[in-house]
DNA sequence: TCCATGTTGTAGCAATGGCTACAATATATT
DNA sequence: AATATATTGTAGCCATTGCTACAACATGGA
């Protein structure tokens, strides 16, 4: 290992850096997040959110969809009682508009740069939550060059 | 249900839209990139990859840190000995080399836009393995815009 | 009403990615 | 060389997020 010299010596094995725990406790929200978005939307589009349409539109099965509706009920996020619909709570709701809001800034935003659509939303879909407070304010800036913090 | 009136009747259930199918096969990915991306940079600048330095670095036990090296080893991007350090295969160094650019290219981006260099990095860390080439060269294209592909 | 179909729920499997506790090996110090 | 420390490996636990197969329930049509 120190004969024929081949390795730039070891300046120290370097402090923790990479905070993939954060990456970690994110993937943890994601489903939550993509869950309550689209609950949300299918209650605003057809007036009820059922397993099947979510399972449907995440593109999982209903088992998959059970599961995680008690795990998001466990977490305060939705209701739902046996073979009826599910339905938001108010920390749900909030959620669900949040992310709404974020995962549309971040596709907007991607098309401002000359994505193309379908690729954006696609980008988007994954990207949206890793993007903290601030980048999304960058994002938002960037797409209202003028106005600087109106509602 | 169909009673007192406040659901906007139901305009079907609407086909398959959102593919949480892709943000899930990118996360099989991302693990793989990271660990890579680590060690490639733990080679060039200590000289080589130990379990342990891994582990501090990704901020992770050394027990994980096996065990995915296990796996990328069955995916054919690095070879490790019982008790020796781990070295990337040519796939290995490749997909390295990628995912260190686009890490760049994001962190870069996101602080060319004013976004603090510590959150930029952090929602890099994140963000990077959601990049499609072609926002990945949107970015780019904005970082230098008078080049337009010339290495 | 009865039955077919659709919807929801449950049992049980697999892979991934965390962990602690403990064992084995390698390296450094005396 | 002997011992102490650091590193690596293994056993076994848990949660998450997929799945298939099957069971139970709900609902519309005959
Ligand atoms: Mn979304
Ligand atoms: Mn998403
Ligand atoms: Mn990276
Ligand atoms: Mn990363």
């Amino acid at each position: 290992m120190s004969s024929t010299a081949s390795a730039p010596a070891k300046p120290r094995p370097a402090p923790p850096r990479v905070s993939l725990l954060r990456t970690r406790k994110e993937h943890a929200q994601e489903t939550a997040q993509d869950y309550v978005e689209m609950i949300g939307e299918l209650i605003a589009t057809t007036g009820e959110a059922r397993v099947t349409d979510l399972a449907r539109r995440l593109g999982v099965t209903h088992v998959t969809v059970n599961r995680t509706i008690q795990r998001l009920r466990r977490r305060g996020l939705v209701t739902a009682l046996p073979y009826r619909s599910i339905f938001l709570t108010d920390a749900g709701r909030q959620l669900s508009e949040e992310s709404r809001f974020r995962h549309q800034v971040v596709a907007d935003f991607l098309k401002s740069l000359g994505v193309p659509a379908a690729v954006a939303y696609a980008d988007a879909e994954g990207m949206e939550h890793h993007v903290s407070r601030e980048t999304l304010e960058a994002f938002a800036k960037h797409l209202r060059p003028g106005r600087d913090r109106a509602g």
